[in-house]
Order: structure tokens, then C-alpha cells, then sequence
RNA sequence: GUGGAAUUAGCUCAGUUGGUUAGAGCACCAGAUUGUGGUCCUGGGGGUCGUGGGUUCAAUUCCCAUAUUCCACCCCA
């Protein structure tokens, strides 16, 4: 038997109900925002990622489904969806038509990770993506959207707030950081000793306590923001605070992408084990500029359906449609055709062979249909057809025209 | 990529100190004297016990390898 690849699922039955439930509520919610949607490639050349996710990234360092295709182009399955999106937008000379443009997307991405619960080779996003808007106001905007969704899917989280700085604070404040690691270097462990030369802020997030001991002392990049970069986090704060939306301020919070500045939220399920993070996101206003366009400010967020669809909680639908079914051989053939007439205008579900009645109406019941509609001898003889409301409990014996014009209304 | 656990029916799991036809609940199908559902009753189908090797008279059970899933690390959505 062949299997689907390692890491990479199936989605159908329920866990389908649940998918598109998700997708139909975040896009109607990015709708009111005034996003529209964009389709990008899943299929992207190798370097549009190494350029905006950053060679220093895991993602981009030892996770991509990168290979050479039959022109011998370098490419590789999209990891993320923002550079994708980010390119497009140049593509388009969206950067130099100037205003504002906000984008939402949702489809496949790909890492190469060892699986785990919450962690697939082939997983899901929604994700939105603003572009010309410098007010931290949009910032608070993103948080909102993202807390707009998951209110309505009733899932509760934690919010988790950083700021990166800019490319005035945040470059003194790395040099700073790995000449304070540097100096401790023989005390720290080996993945730190490793981080500090491709991704050094991460060793703040180090597990280890000894390593732990050491940065309690390490400059920290809140207390270096430059000037603007501090009064629009401390601005950010206040209009969270007065939206109603409570945060926590985590100084290890750090996007593993290297294109974020400023701005930088995640929000956590303490619910979904430990691959906890269903939204992450904040502002990237150089990558426009990184990928030779106009430099554009711009924010965004993407979340992880797969891990919010451990959380959602489906709605319970009720009865609906019709089911169909003949108590005799020679009813059936007039069964069908009726059921083909009626789907004209309405959901029904058709049962090709005969049975008496109460398995009919346990039939009926199994697919949860509203109506059990049956003929048997009576009803062939007086051209009619048997009717059920099993929400109602009330039945019915109609003419065929009564029948077609039936629109759910109860019996 | 590192460490650990698990893998028996469609699903959730028992079980065999190595020995004839491997069990339960749920689900599925069919009946319950031939027109009234979601609870009951009876019966039935369905498993080469993850895969490949090894030890043995005999392996689902012991050993090795491998795959997958899960947990922790790592990372992130």
C-alpha cells in the first residue's frame, strides 16, 4: 500500500467541516477589514526565500523542499506565505502605484520538520499582509483581526507583545548583545556558542539555566529602543489597553524570520501541547526594499489552521434535506426521478433500495436529513408521497406537486 | 537533527508467562412474523496483531532493523 508522505495529511469528513468553517469565518472577518484576497505560487524560486526569510533561519537553513526543476531553476515549495505575497506586490509595481493595499491568503506551506502534534511537513495558513500603512495603528489592527477570529471561533489564547527595533536601535543592540555573549563565552553552552554567530538574539530564549544565569545580565533590546521605536511600542500598549485586548510583554518573543522589525506578537494556546503558537506576525518594513522594491512599510500575520483546528469547536448543524427512499422494487425507478426533480431546488439524500418503513426512518435519521419522504403501495397507487418532519415529529401524505414545493417549511 | 514511548478489526482498546478457531465496546450490514426514527433484543461480515529479517518444532508474543504516530528538545504557524 502506498501512504502519504511523512508529515503530510489527509483532510476530509469532519476534520474538512472544521477547515472550511475556519476558512469561511477568517475570510469574513479580513473582509470587514478591507483585505482582499490573493493567490500566490506555492512553487517559488529558492531565492526569494533566502532573501526574505533569511539564510540564518531554520526555515531557510535546513527546512525547505528545495530542488532543481526540469530548466534547471532553483526552487523550492513556499515555507511561508508573506515572501510570496511580498513579491507579487513588486511584481505588480504595487509599491510604486503608492496608497495602501491589504492582501489575506490561506493555502499549503511546507517545512521539512521532524512531525509531531501541531508540527506537519504540509500544513495550513491564513495570513494577511498590509502594505503603505506606517501607523502603529494598522499594528493594532492585525491584533485585533487576529483576536476578531479566534473570538468567534471561541478559542482562547495568550498574547504575547516584543518589539525588535529598528535598523537605527536594533543593530547597536545585537553588536551589544554578542560582545556581552562573547565575553561569557566559555560559560555558555555549545547551541549558544553556535547562535551567536547566525541568529544572536536567540540565545535569550536558551533553555539551558547555567546559560539562563548569565543573560539575566544581558542588555536587553527593550531598554535600547531608539526614541521612535519606544514611544510607538509604549503607543501600541495604550491603544491595546484601551481596545480591551490584555497582553504580556515577552522580551524573548523573537520572529524566527529575519524580516521582522519592530513589532512583534504571537499568540499562544495553552491547549494544543507544546507546538503552542497559532498566530504569529508584526511589522517587516524593509523587506519591500530587501526585494528591490520601493521601501514600503508594511505588517502582517499568518496563522496555523492545522493548530486551530485542534481548538474549534464546531457549531452544531441541525436537520437538513430530504431523504428518499421506495418500500417496493417496482417504486424505485419513480423514487429516483422524483429525488433528481426535487435536487432541483433542494439538498437530497436518495436511497436505492427498498426497505419498510422504519428502516427508512432509521435511514433517514443515520445521514440527518429534516424529511424522511417515502413511497410504498398506498402512495403509488394514490400518486402520492409519504412525508416525515423528524424535527417536528409531524408526517404528511402529499401530491407530487405539493411535494416539489415543499421549501422546509414545517408539515 | 537529538532523546523517549507506542503500533492488535473502520475507531477506542484488552490479550497471549511463545502452543489449535486473537477478544470487547462503538461503528457497519441483516433480522426481530411485511407501514413509524434517534434508547432495547438477536445474528452477521471484517484482523497474514505496522513492515522486513532472525531465534525456535512453533512467533502477534523474544531479538534486530525499518516505517509511522505521539511526547520532550529544537523550531515555529
Amino acid at each position: 500500500m502506498i501512504s502519504s508522505l511523512r508529515g503530510m495529511n489527509d483532510i476530509l469528513s469532519e476534520e474538512y467541516e472544521r477547515f472550511t468553517y475556519f476558512l469561511s469565518l477568517a475570510t469574513k472577518v479580513a473582509q470587514r477589514y478591507g483585505f482582499h484576497f490573493i493567490e500566490t505560487p506555492i512553487l517559488e524560486e529558492t531565492a526569494l526565500f533566502k532573501r526574505s526569510v533569511g539564510e540564518s533561519s531554520d526555515i531557510v537553513g535546513k527546512e525547505m523542499y528545495q530542488f532543481i526543476d526540469k530548466g534547471e531553476n532553483d526552487v523550492c515549495l513556499r515555507p511561508e506565505g508573506t515572501a510570496g505575497v511580498v513579491r507579487a506586490f513588486i511584481q505588480k509595481k504595487l509599491d510604486r502605484a503608492g496608497g495602501i493595499h491589504r492582501f489575506f491568503y490561506h493555502g499549503p506551506m511546507f517545512r521539512y520538520e521532524r512531525p509531531q502534534k501541531g508540527r506537519l511537513r504540509q500544513f495550513h495558513q491564513f495570513g494577511v499582509e498590509s502594505f503603505g500603512v506606517e501607523s502603529v495603528h494598522e499594528d493594532v489592527s492585525m491584533i485585533m483581526m487576529v483576536s476578531d477570529i479566534l473570538k468567534e471561533l471561541g478559542i482562547g489564547y495568550r498574547l504575547k507583545l516584543n518589539s525588535l527595533g529598528c535598523k537605527e536601535c536594533m543593530p547597536p543592540y545585537r553588536q551589544n548583545l554578542i560582545d556581552f555573549v562573547t565575553i561569557h563565552e566559555e560559560h555558555i553552552c555549545e547551541d549558544c556558542r553556535r547562535r551567536v554567530g547566525t541568529n544572536p538574539i536567540r540565545v535569550l530564549d536558551c533553555k539551558e539555566q547555567k546559560c539562563q544565569n548569565i543573560y539575566a545580565d544581558a542588555p536587553k533590546l527593550i531598554n535600547n529602543l531608539c526614541t521612535g521605536c519606544g514611544s510607538e511600542f509604549s503607543k501600541l500598549q495604550t491603544l491595546l489597553a484601551q481596545s480591551g485586548i490584555s497582553y504580556e510583554i515577552d522580551t524573548h518573543l523573537v520572529r524566527g524570520l529575519d524580516y521582522y522589525s519592530k513589532t512583534a506578537f504571537e499568540f499562544v494556546s495553552d491547549n494544543i501541547g507544546s507546538q503552542s503558537a497559532i498566530a504569529g506576525g508584526g511589522r517587516y518594513d524593509r523587506l519591500v526594499e530587501f526585494l528591490d522594491g520601493r521601501p514600503t512599510p508594511a505588517v502582517g500575520f499568518a496563522m496555523g489552521i492545522e493548530r486551530l483546528m485542534e481548538l474549534i469547536v464546531m457549531p452544531q448543524n441541525g436537520r437538513d434535506g430530504y431523504y428518499m427512499g421506495a418500500m417496493d422494487e417496482n417504486t424505485v425507478d419513480l423514487v429516483v426521478r422524483m429525488a433528481h426533480q426535487k435536487r432541483g431546488s433542494d439538498k437530497v439524500v436518495l436511497d436505492y433500495k427498498p426497505k419498510n418503513l422504519k428502516n427508512h426512518l432509521k435511514a433517514a435519521d443515520k445521514v440527518n436529513t429534516r424529511f424522511c419522504c417515502v413511497i410504498g403501495e398506498n402512495e403509488l397507487q394514490n400518486g402520492t408521497i409519504w412525508v416525515k418532519d423528524l424535527e417536528h415529529k409531524t408526517e404528511k401524505t402529499l401530491s407530487h406537486e405539493e411535494f416539489y414545493a415543499l421549501a422546509g417549511e414545517p408539515l
